[in-house]
DNA sequence: ATGAAAGCGCTAACAA
DNA sequence: TTGTTAGCGCTTTCAT
């Protein structure tokens, strides 16, 4: 195979329409300064040509590389692929992130990076060398690390900071956790549950804060004691096998659980215990993933709005010239509650 | 923000290590004719300053991009996304496809396109002269479309097709389809069954086809008659609903539907006719995705290599220069059946 | 409003 | 075995 060379350049099109390299590349940038009847001229040869910016090219010149890196830490990642068990994180953020990015003209590229690593500054530094992205989109615990944010930052590189508030650097989204969780307890209260107990998740975690925030809020607000409600878990099934029996010997009619696999960790226990669901004990999902879908009984879940607030993310990254209003103020993508059949009223 | 410049260029390398930029060149690319110790000089330089490739840069100096795209049905795949049933074809194909690019330092970039459309060779255009990439990863029904295998030979692009053996340029692979619909079928036969229904795929893929041939190869084996036993499905969840009945008026005991979607269906309409299953019919899907997991009863299943075979491909297209071999010879990586609840001996 | 010239970081081709 | 030269396709100066 010969040295692979661009099809149709940017040359191409200048000839054909008979002006400058430097008019094409203007109306390809729309930029302003060019006469309508140039820029209509210039366009009917792209089209007539099928002409493509080469991203290579343009980064090359200085410009934007049109790439969007999309970092997920990489154990938790391939963990839920292999386990195919419906883990849909990055398949939220691919819907969300790739379809906006393609409107835009932009790619989304997902990278894998390990969180608990010396070694992360020297991963990421070459992936950012590599591909030179225009943006960064973080995920949780990524989106709040030091070191992370301190490399993008000193990079130039703009980024989005999911699930963290944070100050610094970058724009900062969250998925409402804490409305989430009090949407939850509220609908537990109103059920008629008194004790509710929640896991939180890892404390690595800044969103696992703001749940427990949440159920505490609405616990409060009904007049409800916390007290001895709170499980500490750390995302994994094992911990929710852990705080599960804790929380119902406690008294839990109901318990929240920060997480798909908590969440089911629960639903074992409960069965275990032949305790009924919803009847003895209603469960509250924080993740509609499929797992919690064809449970059974099916799980009332929050359903994160992943795929939407990874599209707002991609807009602000690549609006970030024109508003850095968005800075200053986090972006919250509001959650909702889908309710299933793993919530009852508790036995009176 | 400034003119965004490589932070370490080749030449900082040489001007470190005291050598030619060409030097720096042949060491990043292993080529030969560099004296040991001047290989090591530069190494450590590059170590030292933390050097990293930019891959716009070699792409623009005519060599690879490291890049390699996965293309998939744009409105398939997002169905998938949406519906957050557990479809991991894609998850699959970066778990395999991902990684195994990192061990070569390529990146995977996923691209939806549409399949049905007359703009797709615009669309693919596009893409390519955009990404530049070095292969391309077709998936069905992709994998046989003239169209695009005609246009990605023109750009000189290796390509892999998964899921076809139609001749032409490429690495082809298969998942056995063949095999597995044997393995399914034999399994069957071995618990006893001789009524067995086969809802078969859409007639668009190429591996519909051989899931049949399988089907009938074993039954003929066994000597067992397959009149009135073909379904003619087409993935989708409504042709199971509708296949599905006919099969079972027509005697079968046990079904094997093509796609999880078509077995789901099965299982629904099983439930609908108060059949219980697997003890008046048993079911095997030919997906293993997360539904046909959480299905009650688990489904047996063709668990189809989609990472392995993923990974396979990004090999082929990575060595494509070294090893033309494999382009004559089609790629198998075979797949396992998983047996769980709902298959068993029919009721005597 | 348009064009010409200079480079971005790297590699292929050639020369030494 | 090593270094030198000339681009790749595009965007940034800077002229006009």
């Amino acid at each position: 195979m010969a040295r692979r060379k661009q099809a149709v350049t940017i040359k191409h099109v200048a000839a054909d329409a008979g002006v400058s390299l430097q008019t094409v590349s203007r109306v390809i940038n729309k930029e302003p300064n060019v006469r309508p009847e140039m820029m209509a001229r210039v366009q009917e040869s792209i089209a007539k040509l099928g002409y493509v910016p080469s991203i290579a090219a343009q980064r090359m010149s200085g410009s934007r590389s049109y790439l969007i890196m999309a970092l997920n830490d990489r154990e938790r990642t391939i963990e839920g692929w292999k386990s195919r068990e419906g883990t849909d994180w990055v398949d939220q953020m691919l819907l969300g992130g790739m379809l906006t990015c393609a409107e835009h003209g932009y790619r989304l590229i997902v990278e894998l990076v390990d969180t608990h690593s010396d070694h992360i500054e020297r991963e990421l530094s070459a992936a950012i060398a590599a591909l030179q992205p225009d943006g960064v989109l973080l995920t949780p615990p990524h989106s709040a690390n030091p070191e992370i944010i301190a490399l993008l930052d000193a990079a130039g590189i703009e980024m989005a900071r999911i699930g963290s508030l944070t100050p610094g650097p970058g724009f900062r989204l969250t998925m409402g956790d804490d409305l989430a969780a009090a949407m939850a307890t509220r609908h537990l209260i109103e059920l008629g549950h008194t004790r509710i107990g929640f896991i939180a998740g890892s404390l690595e975690y800044e969103l696992s804060g703001w749940r427990v925030d949440g159920w505490r809020a609405a616990m409060n607000e009904a007049g409800l004691s916390t007290e001895g409600m709170l499980g500490q878990g750390d995302f994994s099934i094992e911990s929710g096998r852990i705080c599960a029996p804790q929380l119902i010997d406690a008294g839990a009619t109901a318990i929240i659980a920060s997480n798909d696999q908590m969440a089911m960790a629960t639903l074992e226990v409960a069965r275990a215990r032949r305790l009924s669901v919803p009847g003895d004990l209603s469960i509250v999902s924080f993740d509609d993933t499929p797992v919690v879908r064809f449970a059974h009984p099916p799980l009332t879940a929050i359903e994160q709005p992943i795929a939407a607030v990874t599209a707002r993310a991609v807009e602000l990254i690549i609006g970030a010239r024109s508003c850095r209003a968005a800075l200053d103020t986090p972006v919250v993508v509001t959650p909702s509650l889908t309710v299933r059949e793993s919530t009852a009223p508790p036995r009176s």
